[in-house]
DNA sequence: ATTTGTGCAAATCGTTTGCATCTGA
DNA sequence: TCAGATGCAAACGATTTGCACAAAT
């Protein structure tokens, strides 16, 4: 079930999105599109493309996920730490985290629901709220 | 009121928690504790206590306040970004992002509820929620 | 006396940038 | 043609580490 989606589907995403469809970020685009949704770093791109034998140099697999994230194809995860994750699931969800490894899973949105947010600001408005549920081994009784 | 804390009761912090009242972290430890929440970088902090008088190495900032946090003194507060940021209001709580300077406040943990948490996978369980309510300015109509 | 913490500078890690070269429209 | 992309290596900023020295129990 994973190529349903194909380079033209790719090209059309870059396309619609004002982006020039260039060898690297059609390549980098099916990557992160075809199998569905994913989280990555920078790093684990790149090394999957190099393993794919897509040739792409790091600063272009940063710049690529930065173009990608501005044009709304992706979305930075906040986790703390030092490394920059990016989804390519850009609907409104959130996430488990995995404090073993470091994984992360999508809760679709609708599974959550906030109640009683305080009021927010003066001219302020919110653009985003991130929900982070941290997940450990239930230790062993 | 900023000085109900003395340095005997970041001692008693301190010796609570195992470590050490050494020079530096009970400095520190003023620093961060005697004004209420707060929310550091090490940077910040570093910077406050040389504006202060206090000697201390940007090195000694860093170990400090991981070994704050490992014995529950602090909090780090996930924000995707470079810098790590701690928070001193160790209690169940969320915030609120201020996504044009980067400045975070404290929501009080009553103030938000989840409903209708998933399902958490087998053999896991929630160590901490976080939620961050990402803010910007409302645009001018 | 022994263990633990500290300071400094060098090392590391993730990320960004400058610039010469290439490529898609 | 030519603005926009890419690759490479050097630059960067935040954080960590190694090791000699100092302080706490």
């Amino acid at each position: 079930m994973s190529s349903q989606i194909t380079l033209a589907d790719i090209e059309g995403k870059l396309r619609k999105a004002g982006l020039r469809p260039t060898r690297q970020r059609l390549d980098l685009g099916m990557l992160l599109f075809r199998d569905g949704d994913r989280h990555v770093t920078a790093e684990i791109l790149h090394a999957e493309a190099l393993r794919e034998g897509i040739s792409v140099s790091l600063a272009t697999v940063y710049n690529t996920l930065h173009q990608f994230t501005e044009c709304g194809l992706l979305r930075e995860v906040a986790i703390e730490g030092s490394k920059t994750y990016f989804d390519t699931n850009i609907s409104d969800h959130h996430h488990f985290y995995f404090e073993r490894d470091g994984k992360l899973i999508d809760i679709e949105g609708a599974e959550i629901a906030l109640v009683d947010l305080p009021p927010v600001p003066e001219g302020m408005e919110i653009t985003r709220v991130d929900v982070l549920i941290r997940l450990a081994d239930k230790p062993k009784l």
